[in-house]
DNA sequence: AAGCAATCCAACCGCCTAATA
DNA sequence: TTATTAGGCGGTTGGATTGCT
């Protein structure tokens, strides 16, 4: 049953950091081949190494066109926008990013930003180190998508967890900035043709905007399939371009790139989101809510 | 110049999900 | 359908480097 057995505890393996002839074999290994097949490459590349090791030095150092060191401050602003927006899903953030890997982008977080951010906003939450550091007692302790922090604001980080359900009155997504489309535009190829296509409603109509009612603050994200990333791409000034599923592109003809749910009623007031059902919401409305508008199912 | 502290960052660890036999 | 692993991810570590006294 299964698969082969992994080769992470074979003896005898190199550890620590690599050689220039270990990258070398490494880097012509995948250049012939292709990525993948990680467990099987050391042993044909004539490595002593894991395959996750050498997975690992070839995303994060060997692989061509990675930018390493020197962060713009175009792109450390970018990783601020998205650290607010995602929280600690390197990956994510990194792939915003071009040609940055993700942990490169977290050690950069983590021996920069975090400190200047910190010093600047020692009040800012997100910004604190986990006061338990034990997942297990995390995990027993909260809810997985109820990462709580004491304000209003808080950044839901979930380790490979995805959200299945979760219920959202209409009430709660007051107060909407502006008024939603009511369709996505159309849905384009990869050679700019449109595609046939149902039209993404949205589910709600647009509330009355009163400005005071506005809390521009980003730090709210929900915990969907976050493939649907590049729904936010009009807030984080990014080219609307990564493809959906069918290698098909979203747009709209105000170039927003608004969120269109695929939802379904459970009466005028309220909807139920299932894991696949967030080609999106307005953006605002969701950052707007605070965790505890939000009944988990 | 030496010793120590602070910082950086490559690599490892352990967990989770998706894939697969 | 089930058991098991590969791949991917975020958290953490520790050696190397840099800065300070």
């Amino acid at each position: 049953m299964g698969r082969n057995p992994c080769c992470s505890k074979d003896e005898g393996l190199n550890r620590g950091a690599w050689t220039a002839m270990e990258d070398k074999l490494l880097t012509d290994y995948v250049k012939t081949h292709g990525e993948g097949k990680w467990r099987n490459l050391p042993k044909s590349a004539g490595l002593k190494r894991c395959g996750k090791s050498c997975r690992l030095r070839w995303l994060n150092y060997l692989r061509p066109g990675i930018k390493r060191g020197n962060i713009t401050q175009d792109e450390e602003e970018l990783i601020i926008r998205l650290h607010n927006l995602l929280g600690n899903r390197w990956s994510l953030i990194a792939g915003r990013i071009p040609n940055r890997t993700d942990n490169d982008i977290k050690n950069y977080w983590n021996t920069t930003l975090r400190k200047r951010l910190q010093k600047d906003n020692p009040m800012s939450s997100n910004l604190k180190k986990e006061e338990n550091p034990n997942p297990k007692t995390q995990q027993l302790n909260q809810h997985p998508f109820k990462k709580m922090n004491t304000n209003s604001s808080c950044v839901i980080r979930t380790k490979a967890t995805r959200c299945s359900k979760v219920v959202i009155s209409q009430q709660q997504l007051k107060p909407i900035v502006a008024p939603p489309p009511t369709s996505v535009d159309h849905v384009i190829n990869d050679n700019n043709k449109p595609v046939e296509t149902e039209p993404l409603l949205l589910p709600f109509v647009s509330k009355e905007v009163h400005s005071d009612d506005l809390d521009l603050g980003l730090d709210f994200m929900m915990d969907f399939k976050m493939d649907d990333f590049n729904l936010f791409s009009d807030l984080l000034h990014v080219d609307f371009s990564q493809s959906l599923e069918n290698n098909s592109t979203i747009s709209s003809s105000d170039n927003k790139g608004y969120l269109c749910p695929k939802s379904d009623h459970i009466d005028d007031q309220t909807f139920l989101l299932s894991d696949d059902s967030l080609y999106g919401w307005d953006f605002q409305s969701i950052t707007n809510l605070t965790q505890s508008e939000f009944d988990w199912v």
